[in-house]
This record gives C-alpha cells, structure tokens and sequence, in this order.
DNA sequence: AACATTGTGTTACTATGTAACGTGTGCGAT
DNA sequence: ATCGCACACGTTACATAGTAACACAATGTT
C-alpha cells in the first residue's frame, strides 16, 4: 500500500502521514503546510512533522529543498533502500514545479571537484533555478 | 577603501556597513548576527539588513547559502562585475567552514543538464557538505 | 521485574523573514 | 521654484520556520 516503504524499515504512524501527504501533494510542502495537512489526524505541533520529516530524511524517501524552506517526496522510480550522494532538482521560478534529476556527468563533476580541494564529501545539493519547458514557451 | 566595490554603483551607507561586517567576519553570518555586529552603527531592526542583503546579493557581491540560511561576502578575487551563473560552495559539517569554489567542468554539467530537460536556467546553487581537508585528517 | 530504546504528545521558546506605513532626500520635468 | 517621483531609510508589527525540554506510552532486553 504504501509504495515507498523503506526496506526493512516499516514506517511509523507519523511518519506514513506525513509521507501520504507529500506523496499525494505532488510538489514541495512547507512542514506547516504538512502540520494543517494533518490536524485532522490527530497532529498538533511541529516537532511531530519534524521528527517525521528528520527520519524520512534519513531514510532518503524525502528530500528537503534547502532554497526554499521546503520537503518533497522522493521522485524516482526507485528510491528505496541507498540514499544517493547528489541530491538534485529543477525548481520553477514561475509555477512552482520541482522536478528531481539524475545526472551522472553531474555527480562525476561533482566528486571530482570534491578531490581536487581535499574535501570529503557526504553529500551535496543542486537546486536549478529558472523556468521549466511549459513555463519558459509563455 | 571598499574593495568589494560594485562597478558604477557606489554602495549607500547600509549596504556599505553590512557589507563591511561580512567582509570582516571571514565566514558566514545570519542576517540577525549581522543585525546585532551592527547595532553600535545604529542598525536596530530586520528590514535594515534583509534590505541591504537583498541588494549585495543582486550586485553578487555576497552569496545566501541556503542549508544554512546565512549570507557571505564572495571570496572570489574579482567578484566586481558580472554575477556568475552558478554558485559553488564547500561547506565543513566540522568547523563550520565555507569555501566558495570555480569548476568550469561542473558548470558545463549544469548548463547541459539544463538543455537536456528543456530548462531555462537562470542560476544554480551547488553546496557539498562534509569535511574540510583540516578537519578530515583528525 | 527492572531497564533501555524509541515513538509520541505538549508547551514554550528561539530563529528567520516580511508587510506595511511613514519620513526624508535628491533630482528631473514642467 | 515646486511639483512629482524614485529611492533609501526607520519602525512596528507580524508571519513563518525550527528546536529544547519534559512527560508518558509502547516495546524489547536481560
């Protein structure tokens, strides 16, 4: 039922709330958003959506937009099981719509970079920013 | 005297000050810590700073780093002139150290994303969190 | 049974960001 | 000159985002 389950990891009440709701929002939440998304369910205050979000993070089912204070569902087919190192979306300027990218030149360019300046990467975030295709043809 | 100077665009008094305090703090600082540096220099309230930071940041002379809502003066030798496409930042989960990186190799990965998902790119934040070549060897 | 772990609920608080309104100042057009 | 405009500035009040701390319940462990 719940296509996202976390493998070996069945999810808790709250945290299948709040992943329901940003699955069916089909876009980026705000936490308070999700919080008035759940009051008739029983939430009431934001460190329930937090800590639901904190694990849902963690189990890389969401992500969180960092330019725009805001959580969205994992969109790939599979985003089960391995947390990916480069986290990436496309964010409309104009209509809001986000859409979560894969690019391995991307993530190549990206760790590579990370080894000419000696750095350890854990993981690392790119937000694009500018007009989709439906948006850019107005 | 202002080395951050923005070319036919003198910096008026509060953007002057505040770009001063980001110059002198050698990382990044909230806009409520640059609020409380400048409260000797008369700031006294939010508005004061936001407004300045939103001007910085359109000069490109500062840079927000979204993960971690904070602002810092580019670090780039000359960041006079022209706003750079896509922003790169390294950030240590350590010490908290932030540093501001050019990989051409990386923008090109960017902007040929962008074409292949027919989007309008209008600019890119990358930030790598991990560790710092310091902070790595302990 | 005693204990640890984890999820949960709640209150209160801190931190970050903005809307709206009023004031002054410079500056070009009439 | 003076009117109108644009812009920076100051201020109040508010809106949004995130967390610390404490209490309790459920569950598993020894």
């Amino acid at each position: 039922m719940n296509k996202h389950a976390h493998p070996g990891t069945d999810l808790t009440k709250n945290q299948s709330l709040v992943m329901n709701a940003l699955s069916a929002a089909n876009g980026p939440l705000s936490a308070y958003a999700i919080l008035d998304e759940l009051r008739d369910q029983g939430f009431r205050a934001p460190p329930q959506v937090y800590r639901a979000l904190d694990k849902l993070v963690e189990f890389g089912l969401v992500h969180r937009l960092e330019s725009l204070n805001a959580f969205v569902a994992c969109q790939l087919p599979s985003c089960d099981g391995e947390t990916r190192e480069t986290i990436l979306f496309a964010i409309c300027e104009r209509c809001g719509k986000v859409e979560e990218l894969v690019s391995s030149r991307l993530e190549k360019a990206v760790r590579s970079l990370a080894g000419e300046v000696d750095f350890s990467l854990k993981k690392s975030v790119v937000e694009l920013r500018g007009l989709c295709a439906a948006c850019k043809g107005e």
